[in-house]
RNA sequence: CGGGGCGUAGCUCAGUUUGGCUAGAGCGCAGCGUUCGGGACGCUGAGGCCGUAGGUUCAAGUCCUACCGCCCCGACCA
C-alpha cells in the first residue's frame, strides 16, 4: 500500500479528548476516530489490526474445534423476558419498538439467542457437545464509556457457547477454551494474569478472567506474593491472598476475556433439552466464553509502546515493513524503493511504502507512531554504499545489509 | 445519576481573574523561494456563529442562567 493512496491521519500531539495512553496512541496513529462518547470509527490502519486478531482469534477458535456462525445484532426483547435477564441487564440494554409496535433491543450479548437456536435443533444426546462462535458487534449503553476503546457502547466482541451432555463434557471444553485463550493472547504479544472471579449476572459458579496488567486498567487484580494465586479484586475483600494467607499486592488491569461455566441457567430457562442414552429429558449444559476483540487492540496498545508511539506486535501490526524513501524525487532511490515493495509484495509481506512528499523526520515520526515493525530507509547516503538500512521499531537498531539478504533479515525481524 | 475538569481556527493552546475598539500564537493547509537522514526556514495567503440559547450592560470570548458535548473519579462490564 501506498502511504498517500489510503487514509493514515496521524496527529502530532496529544488530542484533547483522551487521557489514558491506548485511548491517545488510537488517536494519533490515525488508527480510530470517535463519533460520540462510546462509538468509534474504524480506520484503515485500525481496521487492518482489528482484522488481525480476528484471525487469530479464529485460528485459535477453529482449533478448539468450535464453528463460526453469526446471529442476529437485532434481538425481540421478549427472549430475555424468558429468562428474566431483560430486568438484570436494565438500562444497558438498547431498546426500542419497530413499526408493528414489537419491543426490540440491540444485543448486548448472545446467550439467550444462541440457547434459543439450539434449543430448536436438540434433540438427542448424540448431537453433543458442540460448540459454536461469533465475531460481532455488541450494543450497551454504559453508564460511562471510558477509554476510547477499552469501554465502549458498541464493540467488537468474540463469543462462544459450549454445549454438553454432562460436566465432564463441559469440563472438557472449558478447558480447551481455558488453553485457546492463553495461546491468542501470547499471540496478540500480551503478557496476562488469570484469576478466578466472581460470575456476575452470566450466572453459574465457575469463571476465570483474562486481565491484561497495564497503568490505565479500570479493574485491580490481586496477585499473590507467595504462592501467586491471583483473584479479582473487590472493594471489601481483604488485601491477602485467599489461599495462603500471605500478603498479596494490587495490578491494575485491563479484562479482556472471561470464561464461564454457566450450567443449565439458560437451556432449563429456554427449554434447551436432549434425551440421553437412557430416554430421559435434560437440559444441556452450557458454558460460555468472550473475548472484547475491540478491547484488545487498546490493551495490546497499552503494553507495547514507548515515548515515540505504538510498538505492534508482529503478528497484529497493520503492515509488517514499513519503506521509507527520503527523498520521493530522486529516481534512484524511489527506483530501489519500488522494487523492494515489489518484492516483499510478491512474497505475501504486508509492506506499507511512504511515497510522501515529506522531509525524512516526518516520516520517521510517523513510522514510529504507528509502530510497524520494521523500517527499511532508503536514502542518498545508503545507495552510495550499495547497502539497505534495516532497522527494527522494537529493538530501535538499525542494521546494514545486502540487498541480496534483505528478505531474510526482514523475516528475522517479522518472523 | 452524583462529584471534578474542559469547550476559542483542522489540531494544540493563549486571551476570561479585573467586560472596552478590528479575537491571537504555534502546528497544519495553499502559493513562491531556500532547504532536504530525525516533526526545516523566510515571505504571502485562506481559515472563527469564541459549544448552543437566553439574560445583564452603552459594550460580552470575558459576567449571570439554562442546556449540549468531551474527559476524569464512583456503580457496570468484554
Amino acid at each position: 500500500m501506498l502511504w498517500t493512496k489510503t487514509f493514515i491521519p496521524t496527529l502530532k500531539e496529544n488530542p484533547q479528548e483522551a487521557e489514558s495512553i491506548s485511548h491517545k496512541l488510537l488517536l494519533r496513529a490515525g488508527l480510530v476516530r470517535m463519533l460520540f462518547s462510546g462509538a468509534y470509527s474504524y480506520l484503515p490502519l485500525g481496521l487492518r489490526v482489528l482484522n488481525n486478531i480476528q484471525n487469530i482469534v479464529r485460528q485459535e477458535m477453529n482449533a478448539c474445534g468450535a464453528s463460526e456462525l453469526l446471529l442476529p445484532a437485532l434481538q425481540p426483547l421478549e427472549i430475555w423476558q424468558r429468562t428474566g435477564r431483560d430486568k438484570d441487564i436494565g438500562e444497558v440494554m438498547i431498546k426500542f419498538t419497530d413499526r408493528r409496535g414489537r419491543k426490540v433491543c440491540l444485543g448486548p450479548t448472545h446467550e439467550e439467542i444462541i440457547t434459543d437456536l439450539v434449543s430448536k435443533h436438540l434433540s438427542s444426546y448424540k448431537q453433543l457437545p458442540v460448540v459454536l462462535y461469533q465475531i460481532q458487534t455488541k450494543f450497551r449503553d454504559e453508564i460511562r464509556p471510558r477509554f476510547g476503546l477499552i469501554r465502549a457502547c458498541e464493540f467488537i466482541m468474540k463469543d462462544a457457547y459450549s454445549f454438553d451432555r454432562d460436566e465432564a463434557g463441559l469440563d472438557k471444553n472449558y478447558q480447551a477454551m481455558y488453553a485457546g485463550y492463553k495461546r491468542i493472547f501470547e499471540r496478540c504479544g500480551l503478557e496476562i494474569l488469570t484469576t478466578e472471579a466472581d460470575s456476575g449476572m452470566m450466572g453459574g459458579k465457575v469463571s476465570h478472567e483474562f486481565m491484561v496488567p497495564a497503568t490505565d486498567g479500570e479493574d485491580v487484580v490481586l496477585v499473590c506474593s507467595e504462592c501467586k494465586f491471583t483473584k479479582t479484586y473487590k472493594d471489601g475483600d481483604k488485601e491477602d491472598c485467599a489461599k495462603c494467607g500471605k500478603k498479596a499486592s494490587k495490578v491494575n488491569c485491563i479484562e479482556v476475556g472471561h470464561i464461564f461455566k454457566l450450567g443449565t441457567k439458560y437451556s432449563a430457562a429456554l427449554g434447551a433439552q436432549f434425551l440421553d442414552a437412557q430416554g430421559k429429558l435434560n437440559p444441556v449444559i452450557m458454558g460460555c466464553y468472550g473475548i472484547g476483540v475491540s478491547r484488545l487492540m487498546s490493551a495490546i496498545i497499552e503494553q507495547n509502546n514507548d515515548d515515540s508511539g505504538i510498538i505492534w506486535p508482529k503478528e497484529v501490526a497493520p503492515y509488517k515493513v514499513i519503506i521509507l524513501p527520503l527523498d520521493i524525487s530522486d529516481s534512484k532511490i524511489m527506483e530501489s524503493a519500488n522494487s523492494i515493495y515489489r518484492e516483499l509484495v510478491d512474497n505475501g509481506i504486508e509492506v506499507l511504502l511512504d511515497d510522501r512528499d515529506e522531509r525524512a523526520g516526518v516520516k520517521f515520526k510517523d513510522a514510529e507512531l504507528i509502530g510497524i515493525p520494521a523500517f527499511i530507509t532508503i536514502g542518498a547516503k545508503t545507495l552510495a554504499v550499495n547497502k539497505i538500512e534495516l532497522k527494527s521499531r522494537k529493538l530501535r537498531q538499525n542494521i546494514l545489509v545486502e540487498r541480496v539478504d534483505l528478505l531474510k533479515e526482514i523475516k528475522a525481524i517479522i518472523g
